[in-house]
Parts: structure tokens; C-alpha cells; sequence
DNA sequence: CTGAAAGCGCTTACAG
DNA sequence: CTGAAAGCGCTTACAG
């Protein structure tokens, strides 16, 4: 189907060496010579076989990445900045999500191995990691950067964002503005969840402000529970006055809750997400957030995994201790958050 | 880094051809010997160079796929469907965005050649496709199914939607309801956008209803145009009582219109979408759409790479006229259409 | 049962 | 300027 060196050298009659080189414009052929295989070539429509290449060079300008799924649209955002990167710098990329696999990531790792990229991308899997998928991720051989969660502690490279001090930023925002009985729905299965949670919790101690145990809402899963939870804890005599959403879908979630109850937002109550997702301008009300720059912790995982990549090559890996970069978050005022109006 | 097969064969004191046979499970080794090869191989954490393999069979076992971002979730729901099926069928998938390119496709399409992968899956890009671009596709050697937009007419292998059928049914459902002003946003620029008008115009046509231009808006993007357009027309004096549109997203942005101006949706105005995101479940009020799915079209399109792939090796390709399957489509009442209600 | 040889499609020294 | 030879990491007949 497709023509090979071989056979284009026999159509050319000369050496496989010579079309090599002329096609590559190593010096050493005859410009009349180089030019006739030129076309030939292209007339034949050659392409090199870059698993040869591969196999020659010992790389495969091929990155590896596993992620969750294609529909969530915050994972879509890094995606695209690795893909930025990645293809700048002349990388191709395999992708395989998590889900298909189902002996916790061995096959998913033995694939790329097999296919010999030259370095790992990793979104968190959807539950918490097991041990042994800790130890399928020390087996891998190539250079690896997770994204996103950072369960491993500083074992690995990471790149992710400050949810910390952005889930402080939004509950200082919140509390600027009267509000006073705040609930936080958290999602506790993830690190960026107890660290968003962390940082609610450090910004209404500050201010002095409790936090009751009956507002602290741990969700079960991304999907649903959050809009069942929402309508319970609405539904009480004694409710909050503002919530704190782990994201952008926790915080419709309960904006749906609340419309369902026929609960005023942002008169009656305020509801504040997380990421900054392009459906927060499309909703009513538009959805005040903290946004996380997606295509900025791609751009940066795909950066930090190249540059370990040419580490490797140099045979510099040992010395250089893992990095942990955290990407600044922003406060986004919209019209899910506004004033308390006493009664 | 990774340890050869000639280096474990010189660990194991055997010949390559031995260790490639025991690790193979091939027969003519004794068992002791392979055992022993076996446990070695293990403890070293050997991995077959994949690449070699490849160039050896001439196959792959790689699929190339070609989309436009990763932020649409509609493309999520067809990708999930083509990762499952092409996972099951062992094969690896090389994904590269539109977007990336500057060339119209040219890179992308010489990329996939050079990686030598046996199949292509495309997306179609964001505007219409040029005639070099088309062009570009006709040169690709390897099996072909294109997705979702079917712009080459039959030229090409191509699984979508009932497209004309599910904007007729929908349509219908409008006019059921007793509305008689029905406008539709559309998305000119794409070929399902003029199916789904087409079946708009017929359903309006069966009924006996007027179609007027005015209320024929063709949306110039799909990010922010509706809704500019969605304000203006809902501000007129003589303005619809239903707004079909072209997708969830549009839908959205028409409902996000109506709410800025106070519209009621669906006491005053009722919108359907086509699709069937999972947003259409989370916003208020829920959305009526046409469910297109998603998933097993890209089973679809995938199962029927598979099948090309396959007749490919039995060289059986040129025997075979281009197949375009057209998947059905379901209505979805919910809660963003109602009875008209007379004043 | 075991291994030497040829070959997949290329590139890179090295002779001529 | 041109080409024969070796080699990348494997597999597959084929001798022994």
C-alpha cells in the first residue's frame, strides 16, 4: 500500500543510502540525482516509516497520556494546553482513559511501555488510588507528570492549581458580603476536594465564623448526589444563607436544587463553584466562581514532562528532585453571590 | 533504560530466538528453560519493543483519530464509544486536534502515515472543508470513517445521525403544543445544521404552517452568537412562542436570552434543544431535546474502521462501496416546552 | 530442544 | 558522488 525506501530506491535505480540522504538533504549526492528522487518520491507519495526512525533514534516523539473521560469539560481544558505543547515541540500523543482498564492501570502502563513513549501525562483516576496502583506508577520507565490531583504527596512531578487559597478567596468573598451561615459541599474522594475544603474551613476561622458539621456536605459522587443533598439541606427550617460548591457542576447541581424549591439565588441564597468552566456565562445566574487557568496547568504539565524528557536523554534524571507546581487561581464575581438581605 | 531482548537473552545465558519463543508461549522449549526465562524476563520488568513488532507484521494495531477540541462534550460522548470499541479490539489510538494544524490537515494527515497507523477516524474540522483539504483526504492510504458531518457525500465511510427526521419530530412536538410562531437557530455552516433545518422547514410544511424569514436565524458561532441574536428577536414586538435550535448549547444561550429579559421558558416561550447533553438535565428548566447517541456512534464508526482494517489486509477494499449509517433519534420531553397559552 | 541466519525498513559510518 | 555493510530489536523459518 504504501512504497518503501527499498522499493523507491529500486524505481530511482539507485542505493536505499543515497534516496536516504537525499531525502533528508544530506550532503553527498548529486543536486540532478537528489532533485529526480525528490520527485519520484513524491509522485510514489513516500512517507518515511517513523517506527524505524523510533526504533534507530531510541525516541519515540510520542508522549502518553491517561485520563479520566472526554466529557468533562475542565479536563478538556488542560487537554488542550498539553496539546498546544506537545505538538510545538514535535511530540505525538497516545491516549488511553482510565475505565477501560480494569486491573487498576497495569495495562494501561504495559501499553505505553510497549509502545516506548518517551515520557507519561497522568489525570488522577476517578476514585482514590490503590497501592498497587502506586506501584504500577514507580514501575514506569519513562518520565511521568501527574495532573490535577496529587495524592502521591511530592513523590512524583505534578502540576495543578492553589485550591487552597482559592477556596479561601471565595469564602472570604462570600463572607465580605454579610453572609454568615455558609455550607460547603465537598467532594472528599479527591485531594483537590479536602484541600478546597481546608481552605473554606482556614477562611471562616478567620473571620470567627463556625462551621457547623451538618453544613459540611461530603458528595458521594460528581453526577447527582449533590443536587439530592442540596434539596435536603434546603429544605430545613434552618438553612444557609450561602454554599460553597467543590466545582462549576457541584454548583448547578445546587442551583437546580434551588430552583426546584423555588429558593431565590442570589436573593434568597448564594452558590459559589469552582473552575470557571465556559458554562458559567451560559447559565442563570451566571455562576460566580474561582477560576483555574486549565489550559495553563496543560501547557506547564506538557512543559515540565519535555523538560524531564531531555533530562533523561542527558542522563540527568537522578539528580533532580520532583517538582510540585501550584498554578495562582482568581476570583470570578458573577450573579450567583450577592448581599444577604435580612428579613 | 528499558532492557532489550538480546540483553535478557545474554542474561539468561539462551539464544533471542529462545527467549522469543518462551516468552511467547511458542512450542520447542523446554519447560525448565522457560520458566527460568520467564522469572528473569519478570524480575527486569522486560517489555516487547511494540515498534518492532509493527514494522515486522506491517500492522500497528494503532488507530489515528482526528477532532476538534476536547471542551465539546457532544465529541466526548462519540469519543467514549470509540475508545471502548477500539480497546476491545486491542487497538491503540494517536489523537490530534484540528486546531493544531495551520495547513488544512496536511500535517495531521502525514503524521498519521508516517506513524503507520491502519485506520482513521475524523471529525469534521470547525468550518466546511476546502477542496484541498479534501484532496488531502483522498490521498490517505489507510481505511477511512468520517464522523458526524457527511460533506463529501458518499465518498467516504460516515456514521451521524438522523438528522432531518430528529429536527422534524421535534418540530412536530412544537406544533403539537399548539405553536404556530416557531423560529429556528441553526448553524448554516455545518452539513448537520442544514439536515436539521431541512427538517424544520418539512415538518412546518406538513403542518400547513408559514415559515418566516425573519425567524430563520442562522447562527455565525456557536459560542456567544445566539445569544445576541436570541435578545433581539425575543425583543420584537411580534416576536415566536418557540425557538428551535440547532443544539443543546444554542438552546441554552436562547434560554439564558429569555431570562435576561424576562421571558418565562416555558410559560411565555419554549425552547428545544437537540443532542441531549447531561446539562440538559442539570439546568432549569430542564431541557426538551432530541437525543442523539452519541456513544454508540462512535461504536459505530469505530466497528466499522475495524471492519475496513480487516478487509484491507484480506485486500478486499476496492470491492467495496462507501457505507454511511445514520443512527436514529429520540425525543426528550422535558420541562423548556409547553402548551402555548392563549392571552 | 536450541541457535544461527535472514529479514522487516530504515540510517549511518565507511569504502571505493 | 555512490553504494555495500552493519545495526536498531525483534520474529520466523530452518539447520543441527
Amino acid at each position: 500500500m504504501m512504497i518503501s525506501l527499498k522499493q523507491l530506491a529500486k524505481l530511482c535505480g539507485v542505493s536505499e543510502a543515497t534516496v536516504s540522504k537525499s531525502l533528508h538533504n544530506r550532503p553527498g549526492v548529486n543536486a540532478q540525482t537528489r532533485e529526480k528522487i525528490k520527485t519520484i518520491a513524491k509522485r510514489f507519495n513516500y512517507q518515511p516509516n517513523a517506527l524505524v526512525r523510533s526504533i534507530q533514534s531510541g525516541k519515540t516523539l510520542m508522549i502518553g497520556i491517561v485520563c479520566d473521560h472526554f466529557k468533562n469539560i475542565y479536563a478538556g481544558m488542560i487537554m488542550a494546553g498539553v496539546q498546544k505543547t506537545r505538538f510545538a515541540h514535535g511530540y505525538d500523543m497516545i491516549v488511553i482513559p482510565w475505565g477501560l482498564s480494569d486491573t487498576e492501570g497495569a495495562d494501561i502502563f504495559r501499553t505505553f511501555a510497549e509502545r516506548r513513549v518517551d515520557g507519561l501525562l497522568v489525570f488522577p483516576p476517578d476514585e482514590l488510588p490503590t497501592p498497587r496502583y502506586i506501584a504500577e506508577l514507580r514501575r514506569v520507565s519513562c518520565p511521568l507528570v501527574l495532573i490535577d490531583q496529587s495524592w502521591t504527596g511530592c513523590e512524583f512531578d505534578f502540576v495543578g492549581s492553589e485550591d487552597k487559597p482559592g477556596a479561601s478567596a471565595i469564602t472570604d468573598h462570600l463572607i465580605s458580603l454579610g453572609h454568615r451561615k455558609i455550607a460547603n459541599f465537598y467532594y472528599g474522594a479527591v485531594t483537590t476536594g479536602r484541600s478546597r475544603l481546608e481552605g473554606f474551613q482556614s477562611a471562616m476561622a478567620k473571620a470567627g465564623l463556625p462551621v457547623h458539621q451538618k453544613w459540611l456536605v461530603n458528595i458521594a459522587d460528581l453526577q447527582h448526589d449533590a443536587y439530592v443533598q442540596a434539596k435536603q439541606l434546603l429544605s430545613r427550617e434552618d438553612r444557609p444563607t450561602a454554599i460553597c460548591c467543590f466545582n462549576d457542576h457541584i454548583a448547578m447541581q445546587v442551583l437546580a436544587a434551588a430552583w426546584d424549591l423555588k429558593i431565590t439565588v442570589p436573593a434568597e441564597l448564594s452558590v459559589a463553584g469552582f473552575a470557571d468552566l465556559w458554562i458559567t456565562e451560559d447559565i442563570r445566574p451566571r455562576l460566580t466562581t474561582i477560576r483555574q487557568d486549565g489550559e495553563k496547568i496543560g501547557v506547564e504539565a506538557a512543559k515540565l514532562l519535555l523538560d524531564r524528557i531531555k533530562q533523561t536523554k542527558k542522563n540527568q534524571l537522578d539528580e533532580i528532585e520532583p517538582r510540585c507546581i501550584l498554578l495562582p487561581t482568581k476570583l470570578v464575581i458573577r450573579d450567583s453571590t450577592a448581599q444577604i438581605i435580612e428579613k
